[in-house]
RNA sequence: GACCCCAUCGUUUAACGGUUAGGACACUGGCCUUUCACGCCGGCAAUACGGGUUCGAUUCCCGUUGGGGUCACCA
């Protein structure tokens, strides 16, 4: 049987790195085996998901340098790899199910399953999932109800005793007692399937033979392999790769590291060196070289030799090897050409330009005033940072809100994110400039800068984020605890 | 909290059950050099703990501790 790999990734937000890393590993597996890599897309999530983050993803995914077989721009025989293209698929599926007795419509609301919730973590009950109100209703009253337009969902029907039992290919065996799981939503009101259900029929249907993705997958893969033994298919072999981690051992998240694929583009990190970084996170050469190419890891690549421990995901390692590349890879010739591939191209070169056209009395003024745009980090010193008759803590506080606010930004351009700045001074009752101050600091490092909104709609969300985060650690950072009181705050 | 996963230097990784526990990043001392970087030579630094199994455990088993993840009409 041909190995087929896969890479679903639901167009959510900014092109993670983590995904870049499980698709390297999951294309590298197949081609190990000289199998087909597939690219689905998974967005049963109307709510979040967006057209421009999935353009966002393909476009990561590409520049990177990993390549796919069959996905939604290529097309390919398993067709279509746009879920929301496929609800009829899952529609059959999640009917079968319910005729074969293995699911059935749940009538609650969203309010009484939440009450639900909150008491049974209040009564400190080990399980705190649905407590199975609609399991039993006869179908003949679920089909009236559904006839007389009452919203529903669709659930799976877990054992409520013993136990599931799996093979990962890199833990063995892995059990879980069924009374743990609750009877997990297949079929969202929205008539949308879930996860869960959408990935399993996929999954089949596409003939995928090996899943390669993270671990914190592996608690529902009793959901999966129950589904696949309810329409009598055979499980493909699941390999749960070690979650890359923050510096605090925590999952990557962009809250504490920049995970944006687009951030390493911007910052000037070469795709070669990212993937190659990505593959030394619990793998390593047989004859422990650190650098290689993703032709010399399929060469040697084997899954059962990853090592388990969640790698952290250091950047000082990765700058070094990108540094190799540089050095050993690349002639001035090729390194010009590159630079102006990655910034010093007219368009790039123009945008910039314009910021800072009026400010220039000579040529040679230009380079003075646009080097912000040209780097990663800029130097940030305390006092750039402070706000008159404001204590560190509420300017980092001021920060953190911008940084949220900026991130919820769909589109990133000069007006927008003047809006965002706007509304966040409004919300502090303060002087729009003493809000502008602090990011002039962040964003440009110096109080000589061009206008701040144009500068940072052309550097782009992904630095722009990271120079306020940066700024926030030179001012002592937000402590886990305040950070949480904050978000809190934010959300309400 | 319940459940699941994991555990070698600060980080990333090596070590058929027998090694002075190796490499790389970071840090650091020196050399090279007009400076910096690169490069070269050196240094610091780890088997979480407790029990077994064994002639012998980093390695196998159990427990403890620690870390992480999952417990959504998100994936």
């Amino acid at each position: 049987m041909k190995v087929r790999t896969r890479l679903a990734p639901s167009p959510t937000g900014d092109p993670h790195v983590g995904t870049a890393y499980q698709a390297l590993f999951g294309y590298v597996w197949a081609k190990v085996n000289g199998g087909e890599f597939v690219l689905r897309i998974e967005d049963t999530d109307q709510e979040r998901s967006t057209e421009a983050s999935e353009v966002a993803i393909l476009d990561s995914l590409k520049w990177v340098g990993i390549e796919w077989d069959e996905g939604p721009d290529v097309g390919g025989p398993f067709g279509p790899y746009r879920q929301s293209d496929r609800l009829h698929i899952y529609r059959e599926h999640i009917d079968l199910l319910i005729e074969k007795g293995h699911a059935y419509p749940c009538f609650c609301t969203k309010e009484r399953l939440d009450s639900v919730r909150k008491k049974l973590i209040e009564e400190k009950a080990p399980n705190r999932g649905y407590d199975r109100k609609c399991r039993d209703i006869p179908p003949s009253e679920a089909a009236e109800r559904i006839a007389a337009g009452e919203p529903y969902v669709v659930r799976m029907k877990i054992p409520l005793e013993g136990e599931c039992l799996f093979q990962d290919l890199l833990r063995g065996e892995i059990r879980k007692d069924w009374a743990s799981i609750d009877d997990q939503v297949i079929m969202k009101a929205d008539g949308f399937p879930t996860y869960h259900l959408a990935v399993v029929v996929d999954d089949h249907l596409m003939e995928i033979t090996h899943i390669i993705r993270g671990e914190e997958w592996i608690n529902s893969v009793p959901k999966h392999v129950l589904l696949y033994q309810f329409f009598g298919w055979k499980p493909p072999l699941y390999c749960h790769l070690p979650l890359l981690r923050n510096p605090d051992k925590s999952k990557l998240s962009k809250r504490k590291n920049p995970t944006s694929i687009n951030y390493y583009r911007k910052a000037g990190y070469l795709p070669e060196a990212l993937l190659n970084y990505l593959g030394m996170m619990g793998w390593h050469m047989p004859d422990g070289s650190e650098k290689f190419s993703v032709q010399e890891m399929i060469e040697s690549f084997d899954l059962n030799d990853i090592s388990l421990g969640g790698p952290v995901f250091d950047r000082a390692k990765l700058r070094w090897l990108n540094g190799r590349y540089i050095r050993e890879d690349y002639s001035v010739a090729e390194l010009s050409e590159t630079l102006q591939g990655w910034a010093l191209n007219p368009e790039y070169i123009s945008k910039v330009t314009e910021v800072v056209a009026s400010r220039l009395e000579t040529l040679s003024d230009w380079g003075y005033f646009t080097a912000m745009f040209f780097s990663d980090s800029v130097p940030v010193t305390e006092d750039l940072l402070a706000v008159k008759d404001m204590e560190n803590g509420e300017v980092l506080e001021l920060l953190q809100v911008t940084v949220w606010k900026l991130e919820k930004l769909h589109e990133w351009n000069s007006s927008t994110i003047s809006t965002v700045l706007k509304e966040v001074a409004e919300q502090y009752e303060m002087k729009l400039k003493n809000l502008t101050s602090p990011l002039y600091g962040a964003i440009c490092g110096s109080k000589i800068a061009p206008p701040l909104f144009d500068s940072m709609e052309v550097l782009g969300s992904d630095l722009c984020r990271t120079r306020i985060s940066a700024a926030m650690d030179v001012l002592g950072g937000l402590s886990g605890k305040k950070l949480k009181k904050l978000e809190k705050k934010f959300r309400a």
